[in-house]
DNA sequence: CGCACGCCTTCCGTCGCACGGAAAGGGAGT
DNA sequence: ACTCCCTTTCCGTGCGACGGAAGGCGTGCG
């Protein structure tokens, strides 16, 4: 049998792996293929990540660009365009954080330390800002990432204030961090009662050690939006002297922030 | 024939309005139904602002919903999801906004003005972040918006460190801003020549009455990434002693930059 | 009170276009 | 020169996207 066979029109029609997946789904699957790891990414990079046949994501890849959600860099690698960047001051996080970040300023000024602001998303705590002094600079814990709920300040205030079904999801299985993690469930819901008597929340070493970290609620219109902490180390003296801004802060932002409609983020996980 | 037709198989075929738009390009011009102006919408208001039919934006949106690019709130409205906000921090802008947050905040305590920084985008300054002192509020101009590039301080030095190609489509038509605004593009073009010299740009009233800044280049490891700008009141005393802190700012995010992969953004508007 | 209007949701027959295997065209490393 | 990987284009197939229509719901008006 010769090698070349000349005229091969018998195409095999294509194996359709596509199960159920809509073809929106398979392009925001390749966004989806970024992460805070991976922010530039090679066409067959996103392919293998988003589980893609490569003429498929070369396809794709190519429409999310002409919409600008993707950006085609000089050297061919793809990275998130800039008006996923602009849409996503759109959505609820930003008007929030506009209306904190004097705030934030003021209490970074005032106590030297830095300063959390993040609110419930499912059952872990969406950090909305991060604010150091300027020399104090950890990259750690960044905007967009998240923290666990049951054994950091923030996510304490969070869950003191949250509906009774997220707080029992979240207290199922608490994950360990630290010797100093409390994991019991029922230790937990006395420190919530606690935290919600005493309007403030404060751990120390139990999501990372030699880290110290106060939190207090932020209210709005419905209820607790957004909890506000700030960390210092546990040698720092004289931490508590943090309360008091602290407190200064979470109220100037609550008042801020009642002129803001700040709904959804709170609703049920998924339908 | 009576009026009740209890078998009507014939379905007419829907016509096929789908000129050439892709599926996925669809469901990303329902995003693009939000904007500044429009955080929230209603289902038709999706598909009105989108040029769908209801019927399809209703699937549309179903689908950004579940992943989470949209969020539907609890009456009904929707929203920009959370989801967008984390993947914008992806992109390129977060990084240069991460790096300059701390040096920003230098800046806004030494000189008690408002600041901004813009990166280059196409023919118009993209802000990529704005402080103002805690009690300095002037919400106009926030990130994500786009200032002017020939009749503003942060467009001056971006001008003028920008390429030919550029340079000549943004003088093209000049707008006017103020009865200050400079529109002769060749008056212009001697000023940048005169920001190359000196390093810095200032402008007073020409794109806002009242109002005076300074900007002066941010260089990273390919040449000018962003400009930083100082804006004072025309009425404010020693305005000038602002150009010293400044450019301390400008060279400390300089250095920090370098460590950074900022490319694109400057690429060709569009293929 | 009835009607009209607008919004949201579901249904389903048709057919346009999304799909992906294959192959060709680079470019870098060995 | 050979191999490996990435990118890009081509194109036949068939399936899932498409949107008109109808029904349910809440609201405001006469």
């Amino acid at each position: 049998m010769p090698s070349v066979p000349s005229v091969p029109p018998a195409r095999r029609p294509p194996i359709r792996t596509a199960p159920g997946r809509s073809a929106t789904s398979r392009a925001l699957s390749a966004l989806d293929a970024f992460d805070d790891g991976h922010r530039t990414l090679t066409l067959s990079a996103i392919a293998r990540r988003a589980g893609l046949p490569v003429a498929t994501a070369h396809r794709l890849v190519g429409e999310l660009c002409g919409a600008r959600l993707l950006h085609r860099r000089p050297d061919g690698r793809y990275e998130v365009g800039a008006r996923v960047w602009q849409l996503g001051l759109l959505a609820p996080p930003t008007s929030l954080r506009e209306a904190a970040l004097p705030h934030l300023q003021d209490l970074v000024i005032t106590t030297g330390r830095t300063v959390h602001l993040a609110v419930l998303e499912g059952p872990r705590a969406l950090i909305v800002e991060r604010l150091a002094s300027s020399r104090t600079q950890s990259t750690r814990h960044s905007p967009g990432g998240y923290l666990p709920l049951h054994c950091t300040a923030v996510g304490k205030v969070l869950l003191a204030h949250a509906p009774p079904a997220l707080c029992a999801e979240a207290l199922r299985a608490p994950a360990r961090y630290t010797d100093w993690t409390v994991t019991d469930p029922a230790v937990i819901r006395r420190q919530l009662a606690a935290i919600r008597a005493a309007g403030f929340a404060q751990t120390s070493q139990e999501h990372r050690r030699g880290t110290w970290s106060a939190a207090m609620p932020v209210t709005g219109p419905s209820g607790v939006v957004a909890a506000l902490s700030v960390l210092a180390p546990l040698t720092a003296p004289r931490r508590a002297d943090a309360l008091s801004p602290l407190a200064a802060a979470a109220a100037a932002l609550s008042a801020t922030v009642l002129d803001l409609d700040l709904d959804g983020m709170t609703g049920e996980p998924a339908s």
